[in-house]
Formats: structure tokens, C-alpha cells, sequence
RNA sequence: GCCGGGGUGCCCGAGCGGACUAAGGGGCUGGCCUUGAGAGCCAGUGGCGGUUCGACCGCCGCGCGGGUUCGAAUCCCGCCCCCGGCGCCA
């Protein structure tokens, strides 16, 4: 009914503890949330034993008159003095319990594999049937061992799609780089019609399947971007605008997530769906070194999100579904791809469940990252106050929230310049992306070919 | 950005310094009644804590945060948002 860790940290504590030594972090702080609880509880009693006596003595004044009233607002005067006292130490007490139970990260899920790096995440399902060049054999059958993965033997190097970029000349990141910095990017004509229509895509199936379009915010107050995301996140990935409290969205999950803060819903209207597209800013910190060349990690892109508020009882069943429509959006564009569960040690503080769907790069000879699916059950609603009145019993409980790639451009991009690409360097386009090109005279239709081979 | 009006529970809406405890209505939940549905009647319907766990007790709560007062939904200050008017603007 209330929040779930603090109800853990009342009722079951040694859940916290697990869930905390999964992930590989010290479970100690727990103890020391219990500690400070018990005595929060007994300071909060004190206080409403004093409150009360103020209560009364206060209400009695009205009646009062003349010498005995003087006598009763004097006492009254220092009864209050004692109190403020006391309620300082309570809300010290109440703060501390609070820092620890916000700055755990939330529970993990039974179904979470052990471990701690990204090595150790378990692939669960394989689909497609990848292009291997001969060179990458070996690697592919160590990334698929325990599945038979059915696979095509490629004898020529696929061209990364880094080196597609100046290959098709529709990119470059070294004039972004040099008037924007690295990790941004141009891109021409048939690549923007392609980013466009992965986007049009992605809409148009979630739309079909019940999701409300959703065109947020660009932008969030920092109280709000604390709701969804953890301060490390927060000061790694977001950027700020000078001089205002605003901060560039790094993904449409958090202008969603913020939609129905301090919000009570009523139930029969859960669950709610949205999908959102919107352009991502991420500062990628931490990241140096990691994919420099290209534009698969880069500072802004446009991404199509799944979003889901849903009943408690109901949000692993809406997790499954989730990463259900990615896989969908991903076959629809043909692109082989494995589905992994995400180890506790590299899940994130705010999932208590992580897939990834990861696409097969041929030139690269690794399955790559192209969505992310996470339950982030009550750790962002709590935070948010985003609750729903449950009709039986009135009772108010915290919403789920769920959060699902469905296509991010530029990775899209990337996976289709590696897997449609032809030896001579063609980029066959995905025929489910062909109707939203059919409209615009100017756009590519099947081929994406190099620049200068192109009639004007 | 400026001027004016406003923000009250799940929703609507009264209250505009203490008494009767946020009136009243709607919705919803439970009960009674009924062959059933409906109507009607009764009760419940914010959060937290204590608890002999009883239908019990207490505290806090009227956009958010401060202040004045023995006492604040009510008065004062700051912030956020909404509505109307003016200004600016793609």
C-alpha cells in the first residue's frame, strides 16, 4: 500500500539486503535505516503527545478570559518552544531515514540474473539470421553459445557505419565536430529521410496498437528530473540550460514519467500508454573513449518511447509486452537481433528489470545495444507521487512505471547501414520503411546509394 | 514581462482568524431492503503514527515553501501553475 522500500525496510529488510548485495553494493546502510525508523517513530509519538497537549490548552484560551487567559498564552508560549525543539529532532530523524531509502536503488527483481558486469548479462532469445563475415566466426559462436542460431557466411568486410557516412557522403561528424563538438553530427538527405521514417514507423505501429502520441516537454525542472533519474544519471548524461532551472530531456521517458506527477488516478483508466517521440540530449560522461567514430553514441538523436503507467499487479505482465513491441518494430525491419537480460550489477538504480535488445552489427561482429526495456515499478512514482485510487477499499497505492525503446534513430541507422549493405556498398532500404517514403518525391525508395553516383 | 482574478478531498464546490471536528453535492466502496436490477436508507471514502488491534486514540493535511498568532484553509511574504486583459514574438 505505501512505499514499497519502506514497507521492505519495516517489514522485510532482509529483501532491501538482497536485492542490495545483487546489485554488489553495501548492505549496511540498511541497518542504519532501521535503526533511524524505530526512533523516528518514537520521536514522532513524543511530538504528537506534545502537539496534543498544545491542542487542548490552545482551544481552552478561547474560552477563557482576563487573568486565567494571560496565564494559559504564556504557558501555551512555552509549550511551543519544547515542541519546535522536539520537532527539529524529528524531521532530522525523518530526513536521514530519507536519504537512505532515496538513494537505494530499486529492488531486483527475482527473475534478474547474478552479476556484475555487462559480460555476464544473459541472452534469452535470438532472432534472424545474422550476416557473419568469415573473420567473425569464432566470435559470433562465442556471443550465441547455447543457442543454435541459424547465420549466413558473408567473404567480404562489411564497411562500418562510421565509414558509410563518408562512404554514401549523406554524414559527417568532423565539421559537427568542429562547430558543435564530438559526438554530434550532419547528416543529408537520404539518412534524414531514413531517420524520419524509422520515426514515422514506430509511431504508426503504436498507434495501431492502442499507445497515445505524446509530444513532451524538451525540457524539465530539476525537482522533476530527480523524480525520474538518479543523481549520478542526473550530473553524467543531462544538460543543463544556463541560468534557469531547465534541463534537456536525455530521453521522452522523463517528460512522460512527469506527466501525471502528484497525480491520483483512477483505476479503470490504467493502464495508461504513450508513446512519445522527441529529440535526446545526453552528455555521454563517462563514456570517453567508447565509440567515438560515427553516430552510435552521440549527444542527440530522435527516439519513438514506449511509456506505461499500469497497476502494481500488472506492470512484469506489461514488461514481457513491452519488449514484445520492440522485437516486433526490429523484425518488421529485418534486423537480426538477441534479446538479454540485464545483470543486477549493471541493471541501473531505477529498473528492477532490464532487457536489451541488442542488433547483430556485421561489420563490427557484435550484437549492439538498440533498446533498452525496463519495470521501474514504484521507484520513479514514488518519487513523482504518482498514485492510483484503488476502487475496492478507496485505497490509494503508487503506480508502476515501465519505459521501452521502441526505435532510437541514429543506432537504427547504424544497425540498417551495416545489415542492408550490398559488397559494393548499396544500402538496401527496409521495405516496411518504404511507405513513408513513397510520399515525398525526393526521398529514397528501395536503394541508398553513394552521392556522387546520383542523378540530381 | 505587466495588471487583475483564482488554485480546497477521487470530482464539483462552500468556508475567508478559534465554537459543530473542511458545509453541501456527485462519484465510488460496503451494508440493509429487493426474486433480480434500480430506487431508497445507513455507514465509509487524505497521509502518518500508536494500539488492550475495537466500529479505538492522537498528530499532520486546503498549490509549494516560509512568516505573524496561544490558535491560520482564512492574514503577510516568496515561488509554481491556471484563467482574463495588455505587451512582445516564430
Amino acid at each position: 500500500m505505501p512505499w514499497s522500500m519502506l514497507e521492505y525496510l519495516r517489514k522485510k529488510p532482509e529483501i532491501i539486503k538482497e536485492s542490495l548485495r545483487k546489485r554488489g553494493l553495501d548492505v549496511s546502510v540498511v541497518d542504519e535505516a532501521i535503526r533511524l525508523d524505530a526512533e523516528w517513530r518514537r520521536q514522532y509519538t513524543k511530538v504528537n503527545q506534545l502537539r496534543h497537549k498544545h491542542n487542548i490548552l490552545s482551544k481552552s484560551i478561547a474560552k477563557l478570559k482576563g487573568k486565567e487567559k494571560e496565564k494559559a498564552i504564556k504557558e501555551a508560549k512555552e509549550l511551543l518552544k519544547t515542541i519546535s525543539e522536539e520537532e527539529k529532532r524529528l524531521r532530522e530523524l525523518e530526513e536521514a531515514r530519507e536519504k537512505i531509502l532515496l538513494s537505494l536503488p530499486n529492488i531486483v527483481h527475482e527473475t534478474v540474473p547474478e552479476g556484475l558486469t555487462e559480460e555476464e548479462n544473459v541472452p534469452i532469445r535470438f532472432w534472424g539470421k545474422p550476416k557473419v563475415y568469415v573473420g567473425f566466426i569464432e566470435k559470433f559462436k562465442e556471443q550465441t553459445r547455447g543457442f543454435d542460431v541459424e547465420y549466413e557466411v558473408i567473404h567480404w568486410k562489411p564497411k562500418g557505419h562510421a565509414d558509410m557516412l563518408t562512404f554514401l557522403g549523406l554524414g559527417t561528424t568532423e565539421k559537427a565536430g568542429e562547430v558543435a563538438g564530438s559526438r554530434f553530427y550532419y547528416l543529408f538527405d537520404d539518412l534524414v529521410w531514413l531517420d524520419i521514417a524509422l520515426l514515422m514507423y514506430a509511431i504508426d505501429y503504436l498507434t495501431r496498437k492502442g499507445f497515445t502520441l505524446i509530444l513532451p516537454p524538451y525540457m524539465l525542472r530539476e525537482k522533476y528530473y530527480l523524480g525520474v533519474t538518479t543523481l549520478e544519471d542526473f550530473r553524467d548524461s543531462i544538460y543543463k540550460i544556463e541560468g534557469e532551472d531547465l534541463y534537456l530531456i536525455a530521453t521522452s521517458e522523463h517528460p512522460i514519467a512527469a506527466l501525471h506527477a502528484n497525480e491520483i488516478i483512477t483505476e479503470e483508466d490504467l493502464p495508461l500508454l504513450y508513446a512519445g517521440i522527441s529529440p535526446c540530449f545526453r552528455k555521454e560522461a563517462g563514456a570517453h573513449g567508447k565509440d567515438t567514430k560515427g553516430i552510435f553514441r552521440v549527444h542527440q538523436f530522435h527516439k519513438v518511447e514506449q511509456f506505461v503507467f499500469s497497476k502494481p499487479e500488472e506492470s512484469w505482465e506489461w514488461h514481457e509486452k513491452l519488449i514484445r513491441n520492440a522485437e516486433e518494430l526490429w523484425q518488421g525491419l529485418g534486423i537480426p537481433y538477441r534479446i538479454v537480460n540485464i545483470v543486477a550489477g549493471d541493471l541501473g538504480a531505477v529498473a528492477a528489470k532490464k532487457y536489451d535488445l541488442e542488433a547483430w552489427m556485421p561489420a563490427q561482429g557484435r550484437y549492439r545495444e538498440m533498446v533498452s526495456c525496463s519495470n521501474c515499478t514504484d521507484w520513479q512514482s514514488y518519487r513523482l507521487r504518482i498514485r492510483f485510487l484503488k476502487r475496492k477499499g478507496m485505497v490509494r497505492d503508487y503506480v508502476h512505471t515501465l519505459n521501452s525503446t521502441a526505435i532510437a534513430s541514429t543506432r537504427a541507422i547504424t544497425a540498417i547501414l551495416e545489415n542492408y549493405q550490398e559488397e559494393d556498398g548499396t544500402v538496401i532500404i527496409p521495405k516496411v520503411l518504404r511507405p513513408y517514403l513513397e510520399m515525398f518525391p525526393k526521398a529514397p525508395k528501395e536503394y541508398i546509394v553513394p552521392r556522387k553516383t546520383r542523378q540530381k
